[in-house]
DNA sequence: GCGCAGGTAATCT
DNA sequence: AGATTACCTGCG
C-alpha cells in the first residue's frame, strides 16, 4: 500500500542505530523486521512510500512501529533558530522517528551493542536470530523469544558473536521467562522506576536503560549518553543539555544530536546499511 | 596485522 | 563519589 507521509525519512531511520533488523536491499528497498513480521519500504519521493503490508497491518503494527501518530513538526517551533547546534540537528535528522521497538528485542539488543560497533552489532543480532529465531517467508528470522534465549547453550551463543555478554543476554533472557510478563508489567512505572527495573538485569546500565527507555517503552524524556552524545555535551553543551526546556521530547532531540554527530564525523568517508 | 567499538561491573583512591 | 581497568570479537 501506498502512503504519503510528512516528518518521514526512512533512510536515516533505518541507519539510526536504534534496530538492527533494518537492511538496505540492492534494489533500493529497505527491509525491517519486527513483532514476527518483515516488512519491506519502498521511498518512492515527494514524501510518498510503499509498504508492502495490508492497509489493517500498517494501521495495527507498523504506524505505531514508527511513531506515525506523534507531531514531530512540532520540534520545529520549539528549538528556535537561536538552538545554534541543536537547531542545526533537527534541520538534518528531522524525519527520524522514535521506534517503538518490542521490550525484550530492545533489551537484548542493546545488552549486544557495548563495546561494537553498529555493523558487528547488526552481524551479531542477525546469527542470533537465525540460529535462534522463527524462520518467517524469504529467508528471514523473528528474534528469537526469551526461551530460546534461555535454554540456548553457551556454545552457540558464543558463536553468535556475544563474547563477554553471553551470561548477560542468559540470564537476562532466563529472568523474563520466568517473570512472565515482566516486561509488560513495567510499562506502568514511571521513568525513575523503569529506568531502575531495567537495570537490575545484567548487563544493564544507565546507558543501555535510556536505550530501552526511549526505543522500547516510549519514554520520550530518556536520553541515553554514549560516547557520541557525550562528544556533543563536552563540546557544545559544557554547562549540560537543557532537558527542561524540552520536557517530553528530550529523547528525540538526543536522536538527532546523535544522528547529526555522526553525520559530520562521517562526511566523506564512504559508508552504507 | 592491530586498535577500537553507541558500556558495564568490579576494583581501586 | 569519581577514576581506572578488564572484558570477547568483528570490523575497518
Amino acid at each position: 500500500m501506498i502512503v504519503r507521509l510528512e516528518n518521514f525519512n526512512l533512510a536515516l531511520t533505518a541507519d539510526s542505530g536504534q534496530s538492527f533488523r533494518f537492511a538496505k536491499q540492492d534494489n533500493g528497498v529497505f527491509r525491517v523486521i519486527a513483532y514476527g513480521k518483515a516488512l519491506c519500504i519502498s521511498d518512492l519521493g515527494g514524501g510518498r512510500y510503499d509498504f508492502s503490508c495490508s492497509r489493517e497491518e500498517f494501521d495495527a503494527l507498523w504506524s505505531n512501529y514508527f511513531d506515525l501518530d506523534r507531531d514531530y513538526a512540532a520540534l520545529n517551533c520549539l528549538v528556535g533558530e537561536d538552538a545554534g547546534y541543536l537547531r542545526r540537528a533537527l534541520e538534518y535528522a528531522s524525519g527520524v522517528r522514535i521506534l517503538r521497538q518490542e521490550p525484550f528485542e530492545a533489551l537484548v539488543c542493546f545488552i549486544i551493542s557495548q563495546r561494537k560497533s553498529i555493523p558487528a552489532i547488526r552481524t551479531c543480532v542477525e546469527a542470533l536470530c537465525a540460529r535462534f529465531g522463527e524462520a518467517l517467508q524469504d529467508n528471514n528470522y523473528a528474534f528469537p523469544t526469551p526461551g530460546a534465549l534461555a535454554t540456548a547453550s553457551e556454545a552457540d551463543l558464543l558463536a553468535c558473536g556475544l563474547g563477554y555478554r553471553v551470561p548477560y543476554v542468559r540470564q537476562t533472557a532466563r529472568r523474563v521467562q520466568e517473570g512472565g510478563t515482566l516486561l509488560e508489567d513495567l510499562t506502568c512505572l514511571d521513568d525513575e522506576a523503569l529506568g531502575h527495573a531495567l537495570r537490575q538485569f545484567p548487563g544493564v546500565g544507565r546507558k543501555v536503560a535510556a536505550c530501552v527507555m526511549l526505543f522500547a517503552y516510549q519514554r520520550m524524556d530518556a536520553f541515553p549518553v554514549d560516547v557520541w552524545i557525550q562528544k556533543v555535551l563536552d563540546a557544545e553543551y559544557p554547562q549540560g543539555f537543557p532537558h527542561s526546556r524540552y520536557p517530553g521530547v528530550s529523547g528525540i532531540l538526543q536522536q538527532y544530536l546523535f544522528c547529526y554527530a555522526r553525520h559530520c564525523a562521517n562526511r566523506g568517508t564512504a559508508r552504507n546499511l
